[in-house]
RNA sequence: GGGCCGUUAGCUCAAUGGUAGAGCAAGUGACUCUUAAUCACUAGGUUGUAGGUUCGAGUCCUACACGGCUCACCA
């Protein structure tokens, strides 16, 4: 018998010596009076060592026990923070005070008392009542170093989450930057919507997706790469400004940067362009960094990052003239792009087209140098086939990409509504693509329709919401900040 | 999918190819202001799994599983 079912056994024994005093170790009728962060903030100036007046009931999870004999001193751990309880026999009676000795770290429980300051300065109540409010049956984890290991705590995060404050904290970071974003767009008059997250076309993006299928339809579907295409619908149907702020799922490797199903926030704009978004996301970032951090500028994995505007604006010529060592005559020459890219072990299909080829060397050379809140603008209709042309040079879109830490963060552009012209693409697309497995590439007619209903002049944004939040928390992986990351299956042979 | 690294008690970690150990957690006892409480004693292991080499394997070799990093894939 191992360690864990000896230790299991006894709690086990425990309740059901418990059950037969009449006591349910799984009760639900203690309401605690106040919180315990609620409490240290109350009594933080509270300086009496005989106790206050006033009777608190507080509950948390016991995490520490230190018993004197006849005392004992326990921490509860409650809503983050922790506070000291006291008991003694002399208050409890021999009867309670020995249930008292018999509860676990781990144990939820309630107490009740008032509350003092110890000869050492500690915050205390003095329990004159407690409650078991549920029993647990495992040992936690090392009260001193916590919980370590990498895979334990993705795959037992609740564990991570008490065990380990600065986890705790990073996902409280990340509920505060969504309520943030929210706010911000709420505040702009956008309305925030859902669209299907099955579809029968996958579109909005480049990537490979996951299949689902459905019995009482009969019919396929794909889990969204991407709510683009539905939002712009929305568009068409009259409202202005909508916002999305949900999963997508990628049939993709996983890295620090790849999570197969991942926050995006996607928003459009009718009667605005990419160069108001752009705009528009520099004062967002603004506002978050003001209203969660406090400052504009913060370490991230040993680089200073500085978001204070106007951030830096590069074409995608000048970013890799300036950052790769390619000479400006070679930007036009396919044979050099191509001669660059195998030098640099990127692997290319021979199908690539002057745009696709200038993109690659962009994202293997550049992409990672961008360490500064950057901007890049300017890329290749080929690769943009749902941005609007440039006025001035139909070769080019109206779209930007932003860079911080060598991640990209967010994408944009003026969107494409001309219909003809957006079959023209689509069908390229779909002519072009390499087949993908299990993939059925065809144009989406329904979307096309919505386009020729009219779709207003309209400008639309997505932003990575687990990267912002790592370059927030200064967290080096995607998982860190994404509370249950996909892992692979244990497989119990 | 490739490469490198890792996997030892519930947790955190030790252990030249030579009897698997510590701290915390647990059990028993002592202790009425402790706080990583202290002191004494006790129990807890198929060293990720399966093979192999060896007189002898936690340690060396092979395969597999899971994880981490990295490369590849990736609008």
């Amino acid at each position: 018998m191992s360690e864990l079912d000896i230790q299991r056994d006894q709690r086990l024994a425990k309740i059901d010596s418990l059950r037969e005093k009449g006591i349910n170790p799984y009760p639900n009728d203690f309401r605690p009076s106040i919180g315990i962060p609620e409490v240290l903030d109350r009594y933080k100036d509270f300086a009496d060592e005989k106790g206050s007046s006033e009777r608190l009931s507080v509950a948390g999870r016991l995490v520490a026990k230190r018993g004197h004999g006849k005392t004992c001193f326990a921490h509860l751990l409650g809503d983050g923070a922790r506070l000291q309880i006291y008991s003694s026999r002399d208050r409890l009676g021999d009867e309670e005070y020995a249930l008292f000795n018999g509860l676990d770290i781990g144990d939820i429980i309630g107490v009740e008392g008032p509350i003092f300051r110890t000869r050492t300065g500690e915050l205390t109540i003095m329990v004159e009542r407690f409650f078991l409010l549920a029993k647990s049956l495992r040992p936690l984890p090392e009260k001193w170093h916590g919980l370590k290991d990498i895979e334990t705590r993705y795959r037992q995060r609740y564990l991570d989450l008490f065990t380990n404050p600065e986890s705790r904290q990073v996902f409280l970071l990340r509920s505060r930057i969504i309520k943030q974003i929210r706010e911000f767009f709420n505040l702009m008059g956008f309305i925030e919507v859902e669209t299907p997250m099955m579809q029968a076309i996958p579109g909005g993006a480049a990537a490979r997706p996951f299949k689902t299928y459905h019995n009482a339809l009969d019919q396929e579907f794909y889990l969204r790469i991407a709510p683009e295409l539905y939002l712009k619908r929305l568009i068409v149907g009259g409202l202005d400004r909508v916002y999305e702020l949900n999963r997508n799922f990628r049939n993709e490797g996983l890295s620090v940067d790849h999570n197969p199903e991942f926050t995006m926030l996607e928003f459009y704009m009718a009667y605005a362009d990419y160069k108001e978004l752009m705009r528009l996301t520099e004062r967002l970032f603004c506002e978050l960094a003001e209203k969660i951090k406090g400052v504009f500028t913060w370490e991230y994995q040993g680089n200073r990052i500085d978001f204070t505007p106007p951030w830096k604006c590069l074409t995608i010529h000048q970013a890799i003239l300036e950052n790769s060592g390619v000479k400006e005559k070679d930007l036009d020459d396919m044979d050099m792009l191509r001669k660059r890219l195998s030098e640099e072990g990127v692997p290319l299909t021979g199908k690539e087209g002057h745009g696709k080829l200038l993109l690659k060397i962009f994202e293997s050379l550049i992409e990672p140098k961008l360490i500064q809140p950057t901007f890049i603008i300017d890329f290749p209709k080929e690769v943009s086939p749902l941005a609007r042309s440039k006025d001035t040079q139909p070769d080019i879109v109206e779209r930007f990409e932003l860079y911080v830490a060598g991640k990209e963060i967010a994408n944009a552009f003026s969107e494409l509504n001309d219909p003809v012209d957006q079959r023209k693409r689509f069908i390229e697309q779909v002519e072009d693509s390499e087949e993908m497995e299990g993939v059925v590439k065809r144009v989406d007619e329904d979307y096309i329709q919505a386009l020729e209903y009219g779709l207003p002049p309209t400008a639309g944004e997505g932003i990575g919401i687990d990267r912002l939040v790592m370059i927030f928390a200064d967290c080096p992986s995607i998982r860190e900040v994404i509370l249950f990351p996909q892992l692979r299956e244990i497989s119990n042979p």
